[in-house]
DNA sequence: TATGAATGAGTTTTCATTCAT
DNA sequence: GATGAATGAAAACTCATTCAT
């Protein structure tokens, strides 16, 4: 029977994106991934030619849990509401992980790591892109009013990381309903008292 | 008189933000600063102890303006939509500032200097309370629903960020009437085509 | 029977020698020449201890070749002239694995490999001996003026690499023919016009 | 009166040199030329981008005061058997100089940086074209065989050095007029006893 | 007071060698 | 035996900070 082999690899990229995630791109060093990692510090240039590719790795490790998020099509016959609740409910899943996406894409594209933005923006596109495809289906069947898809998505997703992720500092932290809730006022309601 | 004594303490903040603006806090080398700020280098630390105090100076800068901007009352008579549309305006001329404060705010959070995250907190407040105020006194009045209004204002602001000074390369820049016609869509009207 | 069991060995002695030749000593990688010998990395340390000694194996084998070489007497009865001749067409078939072996012992010297200089230098003097027994004992019968026969002979060895192995970015390469040529003309008659 | 300035370039430079001539290009770290310097490693930073431009420098410097030396004419109306000597009277204060580059360009041909191996090439080119030029005037005049004045040039740069510089383990150093003696001996008169 | 050359702690990266399979 | 993934010591290089002028 095997003796786990441990999957350093995977050790790797999980111990680089935690650390890169709490402490960003920079101030994450080899040696306290390789440490994290429970690996030597070369074990880590086995897998990856330098810092920049770890890092690419993670980001494309996460655009691409996101992209297959977002290719899981909707039941079609739910009201758009319900929809995006549903869609809201995915993304409420992977937050953190956005979350990680959008700091390290900010991090990174203040550094210039021009490779990398090419991820980070395909990574954004596929997120408002799945929104935004659903809005216009609902903007098309009537059930909201008519908007531009992508910037409406663009902002609902802004909205939605203002709710959840981010800043927990300025509110305390919702729970799926109460974001859902607020999401709902905010989006479909509006604030206009009649 | 003097042969225009060059405000070197000015050039160095100015090179400074621009510098933090455009590669971010640690990409942003003091060389570079001194060079673009046409000083000796060893010049900006007779202003400032390090890097981290001379960012603090350009965040305290940065707060100081709005902070001013949030004081200034606003005309009580209005109703609230307009209002908030005066405050927007008041906004927009700082979108720019406040980008860099948000961007900077992120990467130093990331990186992780204690020191700025207070500074940083502070604006965010600042700008967030001033927003609130109105968001409060409006609810009060029965100009709207009523909510939280730092929750809310927060959302706002966010959703404002996301129309003007953020990731022009998902959507093309809105001048100061478009911002302000969305702003006013999602926000007071609310989506449903009803 | 066997499947023919690859002498791998051979294969590593091959592929070092190639590559140390082709990049140097440090320049070479343990990596490069097992992917060269088509083996594992640890096979070569199943035959060497170390990099070192797999280099010092070349060298003694290159010695040992040249050794040989040396130790065939040549036909006692001919001129010296001639027999020059016969040494440089036997040098002339080695000057391959002598440049090799040249290069490296330049380079490690310079590495300050103490051990591999020994073999550098026992390399040398077989080589220098060879020549300098026929010196001497041409010499001896007054075929040639007296001279110092070993730093003749040395000198000689000089010249002839410079006509063949060496610098073919400065002179075109040489055949046997030509490099003979040159060598008895420089050596035996001078360049004085008279 | 100033306080002796320390030209820390300069301290740099012969630390370089003297490393790199005694240890080798590789096996000079950047550490032991800063210890050796008496300076900072960030120092040597400063002056040069990478260990590989503080080589160039290196290699540079010599093939110009080579060249000087080259440029200088010599008194036209001497036979060239004199000329030879003052030539190689030159050549002999600039030896270990020369044997330093001739060794250093040896070591980083293997390694195989191709920057170098132009500065090589051209200090090559500038002594052995010194030369030439000379061997070349005194075929013309007669005074010595017709021949292929680079090559004869190259070899006799050859000869040169291995009667001076190199593979003192060989044959005990010989002082100049030695050196010239034996020369002349192998390159007037020729070897042939009569 | 203003300067920038000098510094070295702290990073990233390389590669000979080991050892579990 | 043969292997190559894993290792870490050692090397190159960066940059905030200091200090003599």
């Amino acid at each position: 029977m095997e003796r786990k082999p441990v999957d350093r690899r995977r050790q790797v990229i999980e111990a680089a994106a935690r650390s890169f995630q709490t402490f960003g791109y920079k101030a994450t060093t080899m040696d306290q991934i390789a440490k994290l990692a429970g690996v030597g510090k070369g074990t880590i240039y086995t897998f990856f030619t330098n810092k920049e590719e770890l890092f690419e790795e993670i980001m494309s490790g996460l655009i691409a849990e996101l992209k297959e998020m977002a290719d899981k099509t909707l039941r079609p016959e739910l009201p758009f509401t319900d929809k995006l609740m549903e869609v809201l409910h995915r993304l409420y899943d992977y937050r953190e992980k956005h979350a990680l996406a959008v700091k390290l894409a900010q991090e990174v594209r203040d550094i210039g790591t021009p490779m990398a933005r090419e991820g980070l923006d395909k990574l954004e596109l596929a997120v408002v892109g799945y929104i935004a495809r659903h809005v216009k289906e609902a903007a098309d069947k009537g059930e909201i009013k008519r908007c531009d898809p992508e910037l409406t998505a663009y902002v609902m997703l802004k909205t939605y990381l203002a709710l959840t992720a981010e800043s927990h500092h300025l509110h305390k932290p919702l729970n799926q309903e109460e974001v859902q809730a607020y999401f709902r006022t905010y989006w479909m309601e509006g604030l206009a008292s009649r």
